[in-house]
DNA sequence: ATAGACCCTGTACTTAGGTACGAAGTCAAG
DNA sequence: CTTGACTTCGTACCTAAGTACAGGGTCTAT
């Protein structure tokens, strides 16, 4: 099959069918040809270009963050120096995002370590480092 | 010091004075006694609650876990066990993030290498694997 | 005893990222 | 050629985590 319909593009790319919608709106999604009946056309590669999308949301990516990478490639002034550079700094992001998540799972792990996981949750270490009680 | 005001654990606690209202609607944070007046009157451990509240977030806990876990708390039935596999489960997630990140990572610094930085975008190695999926 | 800062409640608005719905048009199988 | 699944658009609705009023009451320093 050479062409999506949006149904199926959703389904293979295990999103709902709105959210194509809203990505289109968005402008994240570019719009696809038509058929005459008005029916969007999607080629394959649209799969791809969704699950990048989400696989960069979920490690903290915004949709306007992802958009303002995908729109770069649209200007035409845009060299591939401005690409780099905007890359770069989303590699800043994700060393920043990397030690927030090293301390918050060193944090945690001290807490769970600490925890016997027996008796009474008064004398359980990680409520007493999160709760103070205040009533 | 005594008590508080609203205002001033808000200050304290470096929150929104509405944030506070918003987490006793909640019920995260327990309602203070009040004043003749209806003036709220906090003890000074409230800011200790509130920084919990806060540190707990940057774990990785929404504020419907956080809110789970200080009524489990509040239930007799609870061991340190069952706060112990809560926090390890958050651990789990904290570790999928990181493996996802790094993974992130490597590929984007990849690119940032492979990309010489001149000439137009459609020579951009960065833009090539937008197109693609980046594991 | 009054100005100005603070607090009360309730409600509405915000941003992000979707989801759901209704009325109408289209497609493909039987 | 009908039926049922699919698509169109526009608009409304949703959760999370706040934030911002408005219209009133209270407190405190002068």
């Amino acid at each position: 099959m050479q062409t999506l319909t949006v149904g199926q593009l959703a389904k293979q790319a295990h999103v709902n069918l709105e959210t194509i919608r809203y990505y289109e709106r968005r402008g994240i999604l570019p719009e696809p040809p038509r058929r005459e009946s008005g029916y969007r056309q999607y080629p394959p590669e649209a799969v791809e270009r969704i699950r990048f999308i989400r696989r960069a949301q979920e490690l903290g990516f915004s949709l306007k963050e992802i958009q303002e990478l995908l729109s770069l490639r649209v200007d035409p002034g845009t060299t591939s120096a401005d690409i780099k550079k905007r890359a770069e700094a989303k590699l800043a992001d994700i060393d920043t995002k990397l030690r927030d998540l090293n301390r918050m799972k060193t944090a945690l792990t001290k807490l769970t370590v600490a925890c016997r996981g027996r008796g009474p949750t008064s004398e359980c270490p990680i409520l007493d480092a999160l709760e103070l009680p205040m009533d």
